[in-house]
DNA sequence: ATGAAAGCGCTAACAG
DNA sequence: CTGTTAGCGCTTTCAT
């Protein structure tokens, strides 16, 4: 099969040590010994078998991907920002879906172990992440993206989503709004946690007491988005503006809207996090919170790198900034406002 | 650090091999041996060592999945389905966005080789994927997913190309259309040939001559869609309909016809390839040609799985059924009929 | 600066 | 049915 090491060393005329010390770009190699060597590496056409030297150091030069939900296409982007950054280091990326199911999440947990992967990043499925524990005690440095894990000394990568939720429902209430309903994600998730958080003080800082039937939450999927707001529609009192927690909660509201025929802002105001491409084709257009994906992405793997590096650094959150996007659906209530 | 198999074999009072046997699930174990081996297992919280099982055996349970572009979202449902089929049989998942890029292609290939991967699945930039048969030489099987690799002989999953388009086109025809647009990816991956190809079949079908400059090829991605759209709306004789050849080219052409403030199908009509799930929000409904996505990457599972297990198994290619899905976006032209 | 030799943790002949 | 033994291909002391 393949030329390994020892042929390398062998056709160049010196010891599998020299080889390696070229190879892994190690000091006190003379000149003339690497050059030999990487005329034989050419000559061979060889490339070391990454297995191997992963048993032998301890540690694959691959990191692991742990998202909590594939299909969502928020993730889809941060995923396409950490391939990049990986590939440039020339690290490996093992995808794992945990499909928002803390069952999956934690055998993945395990087979990162099992493979000795570097690092992991996750998207964690709930806050209390017990499992990334294990990787701890395993001496593999995690970074959570999205979602905080709670009690955990981990590096984070979040957006701020109580002050953009914040700034999202205020506009709508200035718009004159005074019934929001609100779709989120579950709250064991932090970003479902804050992002109620954010809805809630808006409220409160308005002077508007939060009705319970207009919070609805539960595993933030299209399916979600669709019953919640029929739910949410049915209600005697009907919200006369809807705030979805993300986009495929989002998908599942429009749905439901277009459905039962409604027209949007008229009849119903609607702003959502997350800004996908094709969201122009919307008339009108969606208020949304773009957040920064692909930095998310770029700051998540760059700090689980500089941790590899460096196991004892300091910790860091780093809380990247999100942009509120205000368009046209959600234009005043009851035109009470200009 | 964390138990050995070693470990588990003292604690259980057996040899490593028995353990080992125990775990491989090979025969000739007595029950009482298993029942120990099993217990010390536990005990420990032992899980065996991937790398250094896969060194050993010089194949890991890894699949390769090399995908020409993560962005497209008809790709995101064969990724998940792949993750499905691999993750219930224990498989990692070695996630490779070649970009459209046949140099990161090359040196993607060449990674999956030093890390000995089982099987990779993927779905060439181009046809000649040369570096394919560094895979077929290192051993490893190989499945070709969307796009066929020429001359070689390796499973396929692909989808009737040319028939599907010639249905779409011909549909278009029937409706009146004579100037029909077309935009494609390049015509150095099979899709793009075959798209193209069967908008030139149901052309000469129907005794139309093929306007050279209405066909337009790029790379499929939401710019050339864009771009090509506008370029062929500013013709002195634009096309009355429009073939977009994937759901980025589409997302491009949106865009053009969004600006320019054109209604779809009184001033143009369009057909695409591949549903997303959020086309429902758009008015009129688009014509499109739906792709058995998950069935796709299921498939392209099962093959490389099976075939891993046999390699000397006969090579299949499987053509998956796509679904013309008529809607409003293709309205007779010019009230031609009806 | 270089080489010899000892493993990393596991599997697979080969005996018994 | 079970144990002994020899590596998989590389890195890394420890000498020299």
């Amino acid at each position: 099969m393949s030329a390994k090491l020892s042929d390398v060393a062998r056709r160049a005329g010196v010891s599998t040590a020299s080889v390696s010390r070229v190879l892994t770009g190690k000091p006190h190699i003379s000149e003339e010994v690497r050059r030999r060597v990487l005329a034989a590496v050419d000559e061979l056409d060889f490339r070391p078998n990454r297995l191997a030297r992963s048993l032998r150091s301890q540690r694959a030069q691959v990191l692991g991907l742990i998202i909590s939900d594939i299909q969502n296409p928020f993730f889809i982007s941060i995923v396409r920002a950490i391939e990049d950054i990986a590939y440039q280091h020339r690290y490996s990326l093992v995808l794992c879906n945990a499909d928002e199911d803390a069952e999956k999440e934690a055998l993945y947990i395990d087979l990162m172990i099992a493979e000795k992967v570097a690092g992991v990043i996750i998207s964690p499925t709930s806050e209390t992440a017990t499992s990334c524990k294990r990787l701890a005690d395993a001496g593999i440095p995690v970074v959570a993206i999205d979602r905080r894990i709670h009690n955990s000394k981990v590096d984070t990568v979040v957006v701020d989503n109580i002050g953009a939720t914040y700034e999202l429902i205020s506009h709508l209430i200035a718009d004159g709004h005074r019934r929001i309903g609100a779709v989120l994600g579950t709250p064991v998730a932090t970003t479902g946690y804050e992002r109620r958080a954010g809805y809630l003080q808006a409220l409160q800082a308005h002077q508007l007491a939060p009705a319970p039937e207009l919070i609805r939450t539960g595993p933030p999927s299209q399916a979600t988005g669709y019953q919640m707001v029929n739910q949410l529609l049915d209600l005697p009192d009907p919200p006369t503006a809807l705030f979805l927690g993300n986009s495929l909660l989002l998908i599942g509201a429009l749905k439901a809207i277009h459905e039962r025929d409604l027209h949007i802002p008229d009849d119903v105001a609607l702003v959502a996090f997350d800004e996908m491409d094709w969201m122009f084709v919307m008339k009108p257009a969606l208020t949304v919170v773009a957040q920064p994906v692909y930095e998310i992405g770029k700051t998540a793997a760059e700090l689980i790198l500089a941790r590899i590096a460096n196991h004892a650094k300091p910790v860091q959150e780093v809380v990247l900034k999100s942009t509120l996007k205000i368009r046209q659906s959600c234009a005043p209530h009851a035109r009470v406002n200009e």
